[in-house]
RNA sequence: GCGGGAGUAGCUCAGUUGGUAGAGCGUCAGCCUUCCAAGCUGAAUGUCGCCGGUUCGAACCCGGUCUCCCGCUCCA
């Protein structure tokens, strides 16, 4: 555990000091799980993302990308179940330290009482034999009536409470009952608290006709509600899919472990419209081909698994996971559901507008089955962040630091060097450094001796460096450096974009699906 | 949010019983160098997380606050 923590501090410390994650508005103390991507980091989240959009939007010709807003009409989050789901009333023990939801307490006390009613039934049962009524006695027993007046004069104040956002009864509702902490026992509670995992926010500059809006808790939504634009004007014929990356916010009552879970986060959503019944067959063809796609980047196949969903969410009829080996362990990566028409025929119950698919075989309309897939850049980031950084034990004993990135997404390609500051050295690799942006982010370093300036590169993840030295002048040739293998080769000058194209191409990279 | 731990230069850390800060690495400039970090010279950088209190005097003591780490809780 020792050993974990240690290597996930690292990463976080080489992030910062390699210029690829700040933590936000640092020089005011920070902002609580809120990060800045930094001049490097900018680079490998934007080639992460470029690397999704091609595999699913550009390779697809049955998908096509949007970019939805963050604000949303309010009713989208009635619609999505997010205004409920979302908010969760929470009281804590203060003997225990345990945290519960408040409404759970209170309907597990009337799960109680459903027990003592069970108890009586079974007892008369005995009682009466083969001529026991079980509907008879149930509203006929006057122990058992008291019971069921009970736990539905409990249950209506609780929602009447909730409704009204009455915590202060929910409260007192706990203490009446006398319920006690399931743990300890205790009943010294502190006061119930509403949690709003949504962050709200107006619309309108003058307060008194302001609209209360909220951030998008996820990016899927924008997707649904602009389903039948798109299937219109795009002339889509189902199966098709709707992808789109972008900011997505959550007021997380424990936002932690660096990136991997933000307040602020960018997703990777792609929602595949499909025939109703077809599902099972595309959330296996969609678990198989992102695995796929993970694979390809060749961060390790031990380095991830499926992790299927037994409890499943209130839209979904299949869900996995694909868990990367973290750091601090195997978590949660992407997620593969299978949505079922449970958002678009929500959008259409409160819209009043129809979501439908008019299919031309079936001759008939119908609410297209959703399956989503679901990443986190961010977490994708940390994840190929954290597999890259290693220290490297070499030949002589010694210590290497080196960041290996996979070269088609690593922020810079190449460094070009002069092997001394002198001799005209520096002008001949400036002149490589003009010729080869065109095509590549490269970087230009005279600073130090060679051998230093490679292993400050290995420590970016820069997975080539290029040297000029004196017989370049003579013969036009270099020496390129390989970042993993330290290997080194003499190649032509003229050679050297198609030597660095054919390892960074997202091209290249891709055809390993 | 609760409990525990922590916060001194970009990084890792030192700082003796309270007397207004140091090292190594890194960075920058210059010299030297013909290919794998550790040659030489010089320089910059901290209101010791922040605010307040005690004191003649606070990095050090006290209170508050912010942030980070670990555990709990939460995770449609």
């Amino acid at each position: 555990m020792a050993n974990k923590d240690d290597k996930f501090k690292k990463v976080i410390a080489h992030a910062k000091e390699y210029g690829y994650v700040f933590q936000s508005s640092e020089i005011y103390d920070g902002l609580s799980a809120v990060y800045d991507y930094a001049q490097n980091g900018v680079e490998l989240k934007k080639n992460i993302r470029d690397y999704w959009w091609k595999a699913m939007v550009q390779m697809n010709e049955n998908i096509v990308g949007i970019d939805a807003a963050i604000f949303m009409h309010p009713t989208t989050w009635k619609a999505s179940g997010h205004v409920d789901a979302f908010n969760d009333p929470l009281i804590d023990n203060k003997d225990s330290k345990k945290r519960y939801r408040a409404d759970v307490l209170i309907e597990d006390y009337c799960a109680k009482i459903e027990g003592k009613i069970e108890k009586e039934v079974k007892k008369a049962a005995k009682r009466f034999g083969d001529a026991f009524n079980k509907e008879e006695f149930l509203s006929t027993n006057s122990r058992v009536l008291g019971y069921q007046e009970n736990i539905h004069r409990i249950l209506s104040r609780m929602a009447k409470s909730l409704e009204q956002e009455d915590l202060a009864d929910v409260k007192a509702l706990i203490e009446e009952l006398g319920i006690a902490d399931p743990m300890t026992g205790s009943k010294n509670w502190t006061d119930v608290k509403q949690f709003n995992l949504m962050f709200g926010t107006k619309l309108g500059a003058s307060a008194d006709n302001a609209m209360d809006l909220y951030l998008r808790p996820e990016t899927a939504q924008g997707i649904f509600v602009n389903f039948a634009n798109v299937q219109k004007t795009g002339r889509l014929k189902i199966p098709f899919g709707i992808a789109q990356t972008g900011k997505a916010f959550r007021n997380e009552i424990v936002a932690r472990q660096f990136i991997f879970r933000m307040r602020e986060f960018e997703q990777m959503e792609m929602q595949f419209f499909i025939k109703p019944g077809t599902q099972q067959k595309w959330y296996e063809h969609w678990k198989e081909t992102r695995m796929k796609w993970h694979l390809s980047l060749g961060m390790g196949e031990d380095n991830y698994r499926f992790h299927d969903h037994e409890k499943l969410a209130h839209y979904a009829d299949a869900a996995a996971d694909i868990e990367f080996k973290f750091p601090f362990g195997f978590k949660e990566l992407e997620g593969i559901h299978s949505r079922t028409d449970f958002d678009l025929k929500a959008h259409q119950e409160h819209s009043g507008k129809k979501l439908q698919f008019f299919d031309p075989e079936e001759n008939k309309s119908y609410v297209p089955y959703v399956l989503e897939t679901s990443i986190g850049l961010d977490r994708m980031f940390l994840a190929v962040f954290s597999n890259a950084l290693i220290d490297e034990t070499l030949e002589d004993g010694s210590i290497r630091t080196v960041l290996r990135l996979p070269a088609v997404l690593a922020p810079v390609k190449a460094a070009i060097f002069p092997l001394v500051k002198k001799d005209g050295l520096p002008d001949m690799a400036r002149e490589i450094v003009e010729e080869l942006k065109w095509d590549f982010n490269v970087i230009y370093d005279e600073k130090d001796a060679v051998g230093k300036r490679y292993r400050r590169q290995d420590a970016a993840g820069t997975p080539f460096c290029i040297t000029v030295d004196h017989d370049t002048l003579e013969d036009h040739s270099v020496t390129i450096r390989y970042r993993d293998t330290m290997a080194q080769k003499r190649v032509k000058i003229n050679a050297l974009r198609d030597i660095i194209k054919q390892e960074v191409d997202v091209k290249f990279w891709l055809m390993k699906m």
